[in-house]
RNA sequence: GCGGAAGUAGCUCAUUUGGUAGAGCACGACCUUGCCAAGGUCGGGGUAGCCGGUUCGAGCCCGGUCUUCCGCUCCA
Protein backbone atom coordinates (compact mmCIF):
# COMPACT_ATOMS: atom_id res chain seq x y z
CA UNK A 1 0.00 0.00 0.00
CA UNK A 2 3.02 1.91 0.80
CA UNK A 3 4.52 1.35 -2.63
CA UNK A 4 1.38 2.35 -4.24
CA UNK A 5 0.53 5.47 -2.26
CA UNK A 6 4.39 6.64 -3.48
CA UNK A 7 3.47 5.65 -6.87
CA UNK A 8 0.50 7.84 -7.13
CA UNK A 9 2.37 10.54 -5.77
CA UNK A 10 5.41 10.16 -8.17
CA UNK A 11 2.86 9.62 -11.07
CA UNK A 12 1.05 13.29 -9.85
CA UNK A 13 4.45 15.31 -9.48
CA UNK A 14 5.67 13.38 -13.16
CA UNK A 15 2.31 14.89 -14.66
CA UNK A 16 3.08 18.11 -13.42
CA UNK A 17 6.86 18.37 -14.07
CA UNK A 18 7.01 17.57 -17.65
CA UNK A 19 4.18 19.25 -18.10
CA UNK A 20 0.98 17.17 -18.60
CA UNK A 21 -0.86 18.26 -16.17
CA UNK A 22 -0.93 21.39 -14.59
CA UNK A 23 -3.51 22.53 -11.38
CA UNK A 24 -5.66 24.89 -12.99
CA UNK A 25 -4.68 29.19 -12.74
CA UNK A 26 -1.54 28.19 -10.29
CA UNK A 27 -0.24 31.35 -9.46
CA UNK A 28 -3.53 32.21 -8.05
CA UNK A 29 -3.30 29.09 -5.58
CA UNK A 30 -5.38 26.68 -8.10
CA UNK A 31 -9.06 26.04 -8.03
CA UNK A 32 -10.15 23.29 -6.07
CA UNK A 33 -10.22 19.93 -8.22
CA UNK A 34 -9.76 21.96 -12.24
CA UNK A 35 -6.79 21.14 -13.93
CA UNK A 36 -5.04 22.04 -16.94
CA UNK A 37 -3.33 19.97 -19.10
CA UNK A 38 0.07 20.79 -20.35
CA UNK A 39 2.00 20.30 -23.50
CA UNK A 40 2.56 16.81 -23.18
CA UNK A 41 -0.94 16.29 -21.73
CA UNK A 42 -2.67 17.61 -24.15
CA UNK A 43 -1.14 15.64 -27.30
CA UNK A 44 -2.26 12.36 -24.38
CA UNK A 45 -5.20 13.51 -24.52
CA UNK A 46 -6.02 13.91 -28.20
CA UNK A 47 -4.61 10.72 -29.14
CA UNK A 48 -6.79 8.73 -26.52
CA UNK A 49 -9.84 10.55 -27.87
CA UNK A 50 -8.41 9.71 -31.22
CA UNK A 51 -8.02 6.46 -30.17
CA UNK A 52 -11.32 5.82 -29.34
CA UNK A 53 -13.37 7.85 -31.93
CA UNK A 54 -11.77 6.26 -34.98
CA UNK A 55 -12.77 2.49 -33.17
CA UNK A 56 -15.89 3.64 -32.64
CA UNK A 57 -16.97 5.95 -35.56
CA UNK A 58 -14.44 4.93 -38.25
CA UNK A 59 -14.77 1.06 -37.61
CA UNK A 60 -18.16 0.73 -37.02
CA UNK A 61 -20.05 1.59 -40.44
CA UNK A 62 -23.91 1.84 -38.34
CA UNK A 63 -22.16 4.69 -35.71
CA UNK A 64 -21.41 8.63 -36.46
CA UNK A 65 -20.34 11.30 -34.63
CA UNK A 66 -21.56 14.71 -33.62
CA UNK A 67 -20.43 17.55 -31.19
CA UNK A 68 -23.27 18.85 -29.06
CA UNK A 69 -23.28 22.60 -27.60
CA UNK A 70 -22.37 22.74 -23.89
CA UNK A 71 -25.85 24.54 -23.28
CA UNK A 72 -29.11 22.80 -23.80
CA UNK A 73 -32.94 23.81 -22.96
CA UNK A 74 -33.20 23.87 -19.30
CA UNK A 75 -36.36 21.75 -19.78
CA UNK A 76 -33.77 18.95 -20.94
CA UNK A 77 -32.62 18.48 -17.58
CA UNK A 78 -36.06 18.25 -15.95
CA UNK A 79 -37.21 15.62 -18.37
CA UNK A 80 -33.65 13.40 -17.65
CA UNK A 81 -34.17 13.49 -14.24
CA UNK A 82 -31.23 15.68 -13.66
CA UNK A 83 -32.91 18.99 -11.71
CA UNK A 84 -34.97 16.87 -9.15
CA UNK A 85 -32.44 13.92 -8.70
CA UNK A 86 -28.93 16.11 -8.98
CA UNK A 87 -29.93 18.49 -6.33
CA UNK A 88 -30.18 17.63 -2.60
CA UNK A 89 -30.97 19.36 0.46
CA UNK A 90 -27.93 18.25 2.84
CA UNK A 91 -27.82 18.96 6.57
CA UNK A 92 -24.56 17.90 8.99
CA UNK A 93 -24.87 16.70 12.39
CA UNK A 94 -21.78 18.62 14.72
CA UNK A 95 -21.03 16.01 16.60
CA UNK A 96 -21.16 12.62 14.46
CA UNK A 97 -19.47 14.80 11.94
CA UNK A 98 -21.95 12.66 9.49
CA UNK A 99 -23.65 14.45 6.43
CA UNK A 100 -27.36 13.40 5.70
CA UNK A 101 -29.68 14.12 3.61
CA UNK A 102 -32.20 16.71 4.88
CA UNK A 103 -35.38 14.99 2.94
CA UNK A 104 -34.37 11.63 3.78
CA UNK A 105 -34.13 12.42 7.59
CA UNK A 106 -37.94 13.75 7.37
CA UNK A 107 -39.02 10.95 5.47
CA UNK A 108 -37.76 8.39 7.73
CA UNK A 109 -39.12 9.93 11.04
CA UNK A 110 -42.54 10.08 9.18
CA UNK A 111 -41.68 6.51 8.97
CA UNK A 112 -41.34 6.00 12.63
CA UNK A 113 -44.61 7.78 13.02
CA UNK A 114 -46.06 5.65 10.76
CA UNK A 115 -45.65 2.35 12.46
CA UNK A 116 -46.62 3.41 15.72
CA UNK A 117 -49.97 4.51 14.15
CA UNK A 118 -49.32 8.18 14.41
CA UNK A 119 -50.63 8.50 10.85
CA UNK A 120 -51.76 11.84 11.27
CA UNK A 121 -48.33 13.47 12.23
CA UNK A 122 -47.01 11.11 9.82
CA UNK A 123 -48.88 13.06 6.94
CA UNK A 124 -48.72 16.56 8.45
CA UNK A 125 -44.70 15.90 8.39
CA UNK A 126 -44.27 14.82 4.42
CA UNK A 127 -46.71 17.78 3.48
CA UNK A 128 -44.72 20.37 4.93
CA UNK A 129 -41.52 18.72 3.86
CA UNK A 130 -43.03 18.99 0.32
CA UNK A 131 -43.83 22.34 0.67
CA UNK A 132 -40.81 23.51 1.67
CA UNK A 133 -38.91 21.53 -0.49
CA UNK A 134 -41.51 23.08 -4.03
CA UNK A 135 -40.44 26.50 -2.30
CA UNK A 136 -36.74 25.59 -1.63
CA UNK A 137 -37.10 26.60 1.62
CA UNK A 138 -34.17 25.69 3.62
CA UNK A 139 -34.87 27.02 6.33
CA UNK A 140 -37.97 25.66 6.36
CA UNK A 141 -36.70 22.17 6.37
CA UNK A 142 -34.31 23.34 9.02
CA UNK A 143 -37.19 24.43 11.42
CA UNK A 144 -39.08 21.03 10.55
CA UNK A 145 -36.23 19.33 11.77
CA UNK A 146 -35.63 20.83 14.61
CA UNK A 147 -39.46 20.90 15.75
CA UNK A 148 -39.85 17.49 14.91
CA UNK A 149 -37.09 16.61 17.37
CA UNK A 150 -34.98 14.35 14.84
CA UNK A 151 -32.27 12.85 16.41
CA UNK A 152 -28.45 11.64 14.31
CA UNK A 153 -28.81 7.81 14.37
CA UNK A 154 -25.10 7.82 14.84
CA UNK A 155 -24.73 10.65 18.03
CA UNK A 156 -28.35 10.55 19.03
CA UNK A 157 -28.07 14.48 19.17
CA UNK A 158 -30.20 17.21 17.65
CA UNK A 159 -26.47 19.55 16.65
CA UNK A 160 -27.41 20.20 13.40
CA UNK A 161 -25.93 22.54 10.91
CA UNK A 162 -28.32 24.40 8.51
CA UNK A 163 -29.63 22.59 5.55
CA UNK A 164 -27.46 23.57 2.29
CA UNK A 165 -28.39 22.61 -1.12
CA UNK A 166 -25.99 20.82 -3.01
CA UNK A 167 -26.48 21.18 -6.66
CA UNK A 168 -24.35 18.96 -8.49
CA UNK A 169 -25.37 21.02 -11.69
CA UNK A 170 -23.69 24.32 -12.24
CA UNK A 171 -26.14 26.83 -13.36
CA UNK A 172 -25.46 30.03 -14.76
CA UNK A 173 -28.23 32.81 -16.83
CA UNK A 174 -28.53 33.34 -20.52
CA UNK A 175 -29.72 36.67 -22.01
CA UNK A 176 -28.02 39.76 -20.56
CA UNK A 177 -30.61 41.59 -18.34
CA UNK A 178 -30.37 39.82 -15.50
CA UNK A 179 -33.98 39.79 -14.47
CA UNK A 180 -34.84 38.23 -18.08
CA UNK A 181 -32.85 36.66 -18.30
CA UNK A 182 -33.24 32.76 -17.96
CA UNK A 183 -31.19 29.93 -16.29
CA UNK A 184 -29.32 27.41 -18.00
CA UNK A 185 -27.28 24.33 -16.65
CA UNK A 186 -24.12 23.52 -17.81
CA UNK A 187 -24.34 19.93 -18.96
CA UNK A 188 -23.64 17.28 -16.70
CA UNK A 189 -23.25 14.80 -19.13
CA UNK A 190 -22.91 14.95 -22.84
CA UNK A 191 -25.21 11.75 -23.24
CA UNK A 192 -28.63 14.25 -23.54
CA UNK A 193 -27.22 16.07 -26.31
CA UNK A 194 -27.38 12.86 -28.30
CA UNK A 195 -30.86 11.75 -27.05
CA UNK A 196 -32.81 15.60 -28.30
CA UNK A 197 -30.78 14.49 -31.68
CA UNK A 198 -31.67 11.53 -32.13
CA UNK A 199 -34.32 12.10 -35.21
CA UNK A 200 -32.00 14.96 -36.61
CA UNK A 201 -28.88 11.92 -37.52
CA UNK A 202 -31.34 9.11 -37.87
CA UNK A 203 -33.41 11.32 -40.59
CA UNK A 204 -30.32 12.86 -41.73
CA UNK A 205 -28.24 10.06 -41.99
CA UNK A 206 -30.68 7.39 -42.90
CA UNK A 207 -29.43 5.40 -40.17
CA UNK A 208 -31.23 1.83 -39.58
CA UNK A 209 -31.57 0.24 -36.01
CA UNK A 210 -29.38 -0.53 -34.66
CA UNK A 211 -27.20 2.32 -35.13
CA UNK A 212 -24.98 4.44 -32.63
CA UNK A 213 -24.08 7.86 -31.93
CA UNK A 214 -21.05 9.12 -30.48
CA UNK A 215 -19.88 12.40 -28.62
CA UNK A 216 -16.62 13.82 -27.01
CA UNK A 217 -16.69 16.67 -24.63
CA UNK A 218 -16.96 18.62 -22.04
CA UNK A 219 -19.29 17.77 -18.75
CA UNK A 220 -19.47 19.95 -15.55
CA UNK A 221 -20.50 18.43 -12.07
CA UNK A 222 -20.04 20.75 -8.53
CA UNK A 223 -18.58 17.73 -6.64
CA UNK A 224 -19.19 17.80 -2.68
CA UNK A 225 -15.32 16.16 -2.67
CA UNK A 226 -13.40 15.81 -5.74
CA UNK A 227 -10.64 13.98 -4.89
CA UNK A 228 -7.62 11.81 -6.16
CA UNK A 229 -6.03 14.28 -8.82
CA UNK A 230 -7.91 14.04 -12.42
CA UNK A 231 -10.08 11.06 -11.39
CA UNK A 232 -12.67 13.67 -10.29
CA UNK A 233 -12.58 16.28 -11.77
CA UNK A 234 -15.56 19.48 -11.45
CA UNK A 235 -14.54 19.78 -15.20
CA UNK A 236 -14.14 16.90 -16.81
CA UNK A 237 -14.47 15.03 -20.81
CA UNK A 238 -16.76 12.34 -21.28
CA UNK A 239 -16.25 10.09 -24.23
CA UNK A 240 -20.36 8.43 -24.93
CA UNK A 241 -21.77 6.22 -27.13
CA UNK A 242 -25.65 5.53 -27.47
CA UNK A 243 -26.16 2.89 -29.19
CA UNK A 244 -30.35 2.55 -30.61
CA UNK A 245 -31.24 -0.87 -30.53
CA UNK A 246 -34.66 -2.64 -30.67
CA UNK A 247 -36.93 -3.44 -27.31
CA UNK A 248 -35.85 -6.46 -26.33
CA UNK A 249 -32.86 -7.05 -28.19
CA UNK A 250 -31.29 -4.76 -25.62
CA UNK A 251 -29.50 -7.44 -23.34
CA UNK A 252 -27.78 -8.96 -26.77
CA UNK A 253 -26.51 -5.72 -27.09
CA UNK A 254 -25.49 -4.83 -23.33
CA UNK A 255 -23.62 -7.72 -23.53
CA UNK A 256 -21.95 -6.91 -27.29
CA UNK A 257 -20.73 -3.76 -25.84
CA UNK A 258 -19.64 -4.64 -22.41
CA UNK A 259 -16.36 -7.73 -24.48
CA UNK A 260 -16.26 -4.87 -27.35
CA UNK A 261 -15.54 -2.06 -24.94
CA UNK A 262 -13.21 -4.02 -22.56
CA UNK A 263 -11.41 -5.49 -25.74
CA UNK A 264 -10.79 -1.98 -26.31
CA UNK A 265 -9.22 -1.40 -23.19
CA UNK A 266 -6.73 -4.29 -22.80
CA UNK A 267 -5.72 -4.04 -26.83
CA UNK A 268 -3.25 -0.80 -24.98
CA UNK A 269 -1.15 -3.70 -23.70
CA UNK A 270 -2.65 -3.29 -19.61
CA UNK A 271 -2.73 -5.75 -17.91
CA UNK A 272 -5.64 -7.83 -17.80
CA UNK A 273 -5.06 -8.59 -14.20
CA UNK A 274 -5.86 -4.40 -13.63
CA UNK A 275 -9.07 -4.79 -14.95
CA UNK A 276 -12.23 -6.01 -13.88
CA UNK A 277 -15.90 -5.34 -14.32
CA UNK A 278 -18.30 -4.45 -11.75
CA UNK A 279 -21.96 -5.25 -12.10
CA UNK A 280 -24.44 -2.77 -10.09
CA UNK A 281 -26.54 -4.26 -8.37
CA UNK A 282 -28.72 -0.87 -7.36
CA UNK A 283 -29.68 0.30 -10.95
CA UNK A 284 -30.47 3.84 -11.67
CA UNK A 285 -33.94 4.51 -12.06
CA UNK A 286 -33.05 4.91 -16.47
CA UNK A 287 -31.23 1.87 -16.13
CA UNK A 288 -32.19 -2.27 -16.40
CA UNK A 289 -28.43 -3.14 -16.47
CA UNK A 290 -25.71 -1.90 -15.70
CA UNK A 291 -21.51 -2.25 -15.53
CA UNK A 292 -18.38 -0.51 -14.72
CA UNK A 293 -15.38 -1.05 -16.22
CA UNK A 294 -12.79 -0.52 -13.34
CA UNK A 295 -9.20 -0.37 -13.49
CA UNK A 296 -6.75 -1.04 -10.16
CA UNK A 297 -5.44 2.65 -9.90
CA UNK A 298 -2.45 2.57 -7.14
CA UNK A 299 -5.18 3.47 -4.24
CA UNK A 300 -7.51 1.06 -5.53
CA UNK A 301 -9.75 0.05 -8.24
CA UNK A 302 -12.04 3.04 -9.55
CA UNK A 303 -14.87 3.23 -12.83
CA UNK A 304 -13.01 4.61 -15.60
CA UNK A 305 -16.27 3.25 -17.87
CA UNK A 306 -20.09 2.47 -17.40
CA UNK A 307 -22.20 0.26 -20.18
CA UNK A 308 -25.72 1.19 -19.22
CA UNK A 309 -28.45 -0.53 -20.60
CA UNK A 310 -30.97 2.89 -20.34
CA UNK A 311 -33.74 1.06 -21.78
CA UNK A 312 -36.48 3.83 -23.74
CA UNK A 313 -36.45 6.12 -20.54
CA UNK A 314 -34.24 8.85 -21.98
CA UNK A 315 -36.30 9.18 -25.39
CA UNK A 316 -39.52 8.61 -23.65
CA UNK A 317 -38.91 11.42 -21.48
CA UNK A 318 -37.99 13.24 -24.40
CA UNK A 319 -41.23 12.87 -25.96
CA UNK A 320 -43.06 13.56 -23.12
CA UNK A 321 -41.73 16.82 -22.35
CA UNK A 322 -41.39 18.28 -25.71
CA UNK A 323 -44.41 16.61 -27.26
CA UNK A 324 -42.50 15.83 -30.39
CA UNK A 325 -42.94 12.24 -31.23
CA UNK A 326 -39.12 10.39 -31.02
CA UNK A 327 -39.56 7.48 -32.45
CA UNK A 328 -38.28 4.96 -35.21
CA UNK A 329 -39.94 3.59 -38.08
CA UNK A 330 -38.89 -0.27 -38.66
CA UNK A 331 -38.84 -1.03 -41.82
CA UNK A 332 -38.58 -5.06 -41.27
CA UNK A 333 -41.11 -4.65 -38.79
CA UNK A 334 -43.35 -2.76 -40.09
CA UNK A 335 -44.03 -0.43 -36.95
CA UNK A 336 -43.19 2.24 -35.09
CA UNK A 337 -41.45 2.61 -31.56
CA UNK A 338 -39.53 3.86 -29.31
CA UNK A 339 -35.61 2.95 -29.28
CA UNK A 340 -34.19 1.32 -26.47
CA UNK A 341 -30.28 2.40 -25.80
CA UNK A 342 -27.27 0.69 -24.60
CA UNK A 343 -24.95 3.49 -23.25
CA UNK A 344 -20.99 3.42 -23.11
CA UNK A 345 -19.67 6.10 -21.38
CA UNK A 346 -15.68 6.53 -20.41
CA UNK A 347 -14.11 9.16 -18.86
CA UNK A 348 -11.49 11.01 -20.69
CA UNK A 349 -9.44 11.78 -18.08
CA UNK A 350 -9.88 8.71 -16.45
CA UNK A 351 -8.36 6.70 -19.01
CA UNK A 352 -5.42 9.46 -19.46
CA UNK A 353 -4.73 9.05 -15.42
CA UNK A 354 -4.57 5.15 -15.74
CA UNK A 355 -2.30 5.18 -19.18
CA UNK A 356 0.05 7.45 -16.92
CA UNK A 357 -0.12 4.93 -14.35
CA UNK A 358 0.64 2.33 -16.15
CA UNK A 359 3.10 4.01 -18.28
CA UNK A 360 5.27 5.49 -15.31
CA UNK A 361 8.07 2.84 -14.58
CA UNK A 362 11.33 3.12 -13.06
CA UNK A 363 13.68 0.45 -13.97
CA UNK A 364 17.96 -0.33 -13.31
CA UNK A 365 20.20 0.03 -16.12
CA UNK A 366 23.57 -1.11 -16.09
CA UNK A 367 26.04 2.28 -16.74
CA UNK A 368 29.62 0.59 -16.24
CA UNK A 369 29.96 -1.01 -12.82
CA UNK A 370 27.42 1.56 -11.35
CA UNK A 371 23.62 0.73 -11.82
CA UNK A 372 21.01 3.45 -12.05
CA UNK A 373 17.29 4.59 -12.66
CA UNK A 374 15.96 5.23 -15.38
CA UNK A 375 12.25 6.71 -15.26
CA UNK A 376 10.21 5.71 -18.79
CA UNK A 377 6.77 6.32 -19.35
CA UNK A 378 5.72 3.06 -21.71
CA UNK A 379 3.37 4.88 -23.47
CA UNK A 380 2.00 2.49 -26.19
CA UNK A 381 3.60 4.29 -28.90
CA UNK A 382 0.90 5.35 -31.35
CA UNK A 383 -0.35 7.77 -28.39
CA UNK A 384 2.73 9.16 -26.87
CA UNK A 385 2.47 12.71 -26.67
CA UNK A 386 6.12 13.59 -28.40
CA UNK A 387 6.43 10.49 -31.46
CA UNK A 388 10.01 11.02 -32.67
CA UNK A 389 13.08 13.07 -31.09
CA UNK A 390 16.02 14.01 -33.62
CA UNK A 391 18.98 14.59 -32.62
CA UNK A 392 22.37 15.89 -34.03
CA UNK A 393 24.85 14.07 -32.32
CA UNK A 394 26.99 17.87 -32.21
CA UNK A 395 25.78 20.97 -33.30
CA UNK A 396 28.25 21.48 -35.87
CA UNK A 397 30.33 19.88 -38.87
CA UNK A 398 26.81 20.26 -40.68
CA UNK A 399 24.73 17.98 -38.55
CA UNK A 400 22.15 20.23 -37.27
CA UNK A 401 21.27 21.21 -40.80
CA UNK A 402 21.29 17.27 -41.66
CA UNK A 403 19.11 16.85 -38.42
CA UNK A 404 16.53 19.81 -39.63
CA UNK A 405 16.02 17.59 -43.26
CA UNK A 406 14.52 14.53 -41.21
CA UNK A 407 12.73 16.73 -39.11
CA UNK A 408 11.27 18.03 -42.46
CA UNK A 409 10.25 14.86 -43.37
CA UNK A 410 8.47 13.16 -40.32
CA UNK A 411 7.15 17.09 -38.86
CA UNK A 412 3.49 16.95 -40.79
CA UNK A 413 2.79 13.27 -40.04
CA UNK A 414 4.16 13.32 -36.53
CA UNK A 415 4.23 15.09 -33.42
CA UNK A 416 8.90 16.02 -33.62
CA UNK A 417 10.88 17.33 -31.59
CA UNK A 418 14.19 18.65 -32.27
CA UNK A 419 17.26 18.49 -29.77
CA UNK A 420 20.45 19.84 -29.67
CA UNK A 421 21.56 20.61 -26.26
CA UNK A 422 23.40 18.49 -23.68
CA UNK A 423 25.18 15.10 -24.25
CA UNK A 424 23.37 12.47 -26.20
CA UNK A 425 22.27 9.94 -22.88
CA UNK A 426 20.74 13.09 -21.22
CA UNK A 427 18.61 13.60 -24.41
CA UNK A 428 17.59 10.52 -24.38
CA UNK A 429 16.44 9.59 -20.73
CA UNK A 430 14.75 13.38 -21.11
CA UNK A 431 12.74 11.67 -24.03
CA UNK A 432 12.01 8.11 -21.46
CA UNK A 433 10.92 10.50 -19.14
CA UNK A 434 7.62 11.83 -21.43
CA UNK A 435 7.41 8.68 -23.18
CA UNK A 436 8.71 9.38 -26.89
CA UNK A 437 8.99 5.95 -28.31
CA UNK A 438 12.27 6.46 -31.15
CA UNK A 439 14.54 8.92 -30.81
CA UNK A 440 16.72 9.38 -34.39
CA UNK A 441 20.25 10.34 -34.33
CA UNK A 442 22.10 11.68 -37.13
CA UNK A 443 25.87 11.19 -36.32
CA UNK A 444 28.82 11.68 -38.88
CA UNK A 445 28.53 8.20 -40.40
CA UNK A 446 25.18 10.54 -42.07
CA UNK A 447 26.64 12.71 -44.20
CA UNK A 448 28.67 9.58 -45.77
CA UNK A 449 25.98 6.87 -46.08
CA UNK A 450 22.61 8.55 -45.65
CA UNK A 451 21.46 6.75 -42.99
CA UNK A 452 20.49 7.30 -39.23
CA UNK A 453 20.32 5.36 -36.35
CA UNK A 454 16.81 4.76 -34.51
CA UNK A 455 16.73 4.02 -30.83
CA UNK A 456 13.95 2.89 -29.11
CA UNK A 457 12.84 3.83 -25.86
CA UNK A 458 11.44 0.12 -23.98
CA UNK A 459 14.45 -1.49 -25.49
CA UNK A 460 17.47 1.19 -25.46
CA UNK A 461 18.83 -0.58 -28.80
CA UNK A 462 19.76 1.50 -32.23
CA UNK A 463 19.22 0.16 -35.32
CA UNK A 464 20.98 1.83 -38.00
CA UNK A 465 18.78 2.47 -40.74
CA UNK A 466 18.73 4.84 -44.26
CA UNK A 467 16.92 7.91 -44.15
CA UNK A 468 15.03 6.97 -47.47
CA UNK A 469 13.50 4.15 -45.12
CA UNK A 470 12.44 6.03 -42.22
CA UNK A 471 9.19 7.21 -43.15
CA UNK A 472 7.92 3.54 -43.82
CA UNK A 473 9.96 2.46 -40.53
CA UNK A 474 7.64 5.09 -38.52
CA UNK A 475 4.30 4.47 -40.12
CA UNK A 476 4.76 1.17 -38.90
CA UNK A 477 5.33 1.50 -35.25
CA UNK A 478 3.54 4.87 -34.84
CA UNK A 479 0.55 4.75 -37.14
CA UNK A 480 -3.25 4.16 -34.87
CA UNK A 481 -3.49 1.96 -37.60
CA UNK A 482 -2.03 -0.69 -35.88
CA UNK A 483 -4.03 -0.37 -32.72
CA UNK A 484 -7.44 -0.35 -34.47
CA UNK A 485 -6.17 -2.84 -36.83
CA UNK A 486 -6.65 -5.44 -33.45
CA UNK A 487 -9.91 -4.59 -32.36
C1' G B 1 -18.27 19.78 4.82
C1' C B 2 -15.44 17.40 9.28
C1' G B 3 -10.66 15.46 11.36
C1' G B 4 -5.19 14.77 10.56
C1' A B 5 -0.60 16.21 7.86
C1' A B 6 1.97 19.47 4.67
C1' G B 7 3.31 24.28 1.82
C1' U B 8 11.09 27.47 1.42
C1' A B 9 14.21 28.45 -6.31
C1' G B 10 11.31 24.91 -12.10
C1' C B 11 12.28 19.89 -9.06
C1' U B 12 14.18 17.32 -4.40
C1' C B 13 15.34 19.33 0.09
C1' A B 14 18.61 22.06 3.96
C1' U B 15 18.36 26.42 7.27
C1' U B 16 20.66 23.34 15.71
C1' U B 17 16.64 26.68 20.83
C1' G B 18 13.58 33.42 16.51
C1' G B 19 18.96 37.31 14.28
C1' U B 20 17.28 40.12 7.11
C1' A B 21 17.98 32.02 2.89
C1' G B 22 21.57 27.73 0.96
C1' A B 23 22.83 22.99 -1.75
C1' G B 24 22.18 19.41 -5.64
C1' C B 25 19.66 18.82 -10.01
C1' A B 26 17.20 21.90 -13.67
C1' C B 27 17.64 26.68 -16.67
C1' G B 28 20.85 30.51 -19.90
C1' A B 29 25.84 31.81 -22.23
C1' C B 30 30.69 30.19 -23.48
C1' C B 31 34.66 26.37 -23.59
C1' U B 32 35.81 21.12 -23.84
C1' U B 33 33.48 16.50 -25.47
C1' G B 34 30.50 13.22 -28.50
C1' C B 35 25.77 7.11 -28.40
C1' C B 36 22.59 6.32 -22.85
C1' A B 37 21.32 11.72 -17.03
C1' A B 38 30.04 13.83 -18.66
C1' G B 39 33.60 18.17 -17.06
C1' G B 40 34.86 23.50 -16.48
C1' U B 41 33.88 29.01 -16.07
C1' C B 42 30.24 32.64 -15.57
C1' G B 43 25.13 33.95 -14.98
C1' G B 44 19.58 34.35 -14.11
C1' G B 45 16.02 32.78 -10.50
C1' G B 46 12.96 32.99 -3.80
C1' U B 47 8.89 39.82 -0.31
C1' A B 48 9.66 31.31 2.72
C1' G B 49 1.38 29.99 -0.08
C1' C B 50 -1.35 34.46 1.51
C1' C B 51 -3.15 37.94 5.53
C1' G B 52 -2.70 39.48 10.42
C1' G B 53 -0.59 39.20 15.55
C1' U B 54 3.50 38.68 19.36
C1' U B 55 8.71 40.62 19.24
C1' C B 56 13.94 45.37 18.85
C1' G B 57 13.79 41.39 15.11
C1' A B 58 9.52 35.89 12.37
C1' G B 59 10.79 30.81 7.22
C1' C B 60 10.82 29.40 12.60
C1' C B 61 6.01 31.31 17.82
C1' C B 62 0.33 32.42 17.70
C1' G B 63 -4.43 33.23 14.90
C1' G B 64 -6.97 33.25 10.32
C1' U B 65 -7.17 31.96 5.21
C1' C B 66 -5.98 29.32 0.52
C1' U B 67 -4.16 24.93 -1.77
C1' U B 68 -2.58 19.83 -1.76
C1' C B 69 -2.35 14.86 0.38
C1' C B 70 -4.62 11.00 3.87
C1' G B 71 -9.16 9.35 6.48
C1' C B 72 -14.57 10.13 6.94
C1' U B 73 -19.07 11.86 4.35
C1' C B 74 -21.51 12.27 -0.64
C1' C B 75 -21.75 10.32 -5.59
C1' A B 76 -28.03 10.88 -10.81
Amino acid sequence: MNNNEDKFKKVVAHCKEYGFVFPSSEIYDGLGAVYDYGQNGVELKNNIRSYWWKSMVYMNENIVGIDAAIFMHPTVWKASGHVDGFSDPMIDNKDSKKRYRADQLIEEKAAQYEAKGKTDKAASLLSAMNTFLNDNDLEGLKNLIVEAEIACPVSGTRNWTDVRQFNLMYSTQMGSAADSAEQVYLRPETAQGIFVNFLNVQKTGRMKIPFGIAQTGKAFRNEIVARQFILRMREFEQMEMQFFVRPGDEMKWYAHWKETRMKWHLNLGTPSADYRYHDHEKLAHYANAAVDVEYRFPFGFREVEGIHSRTGFDLGKHQEFSGKKLQYFDTEMNQSYTPFVIETSIGLDRMFLLLMCNAYTEEEVRNGDATEIRTVLKIPAPLAPVKVAIFPLTKKDGLPEKAREVMDLLKCDYNCLYEEKDNIGKRYRRMDAIGTPFCITIDHQTLEDHTVTVRDRDTMLQERISIDALEKLMDEKLNLRHLLKNL
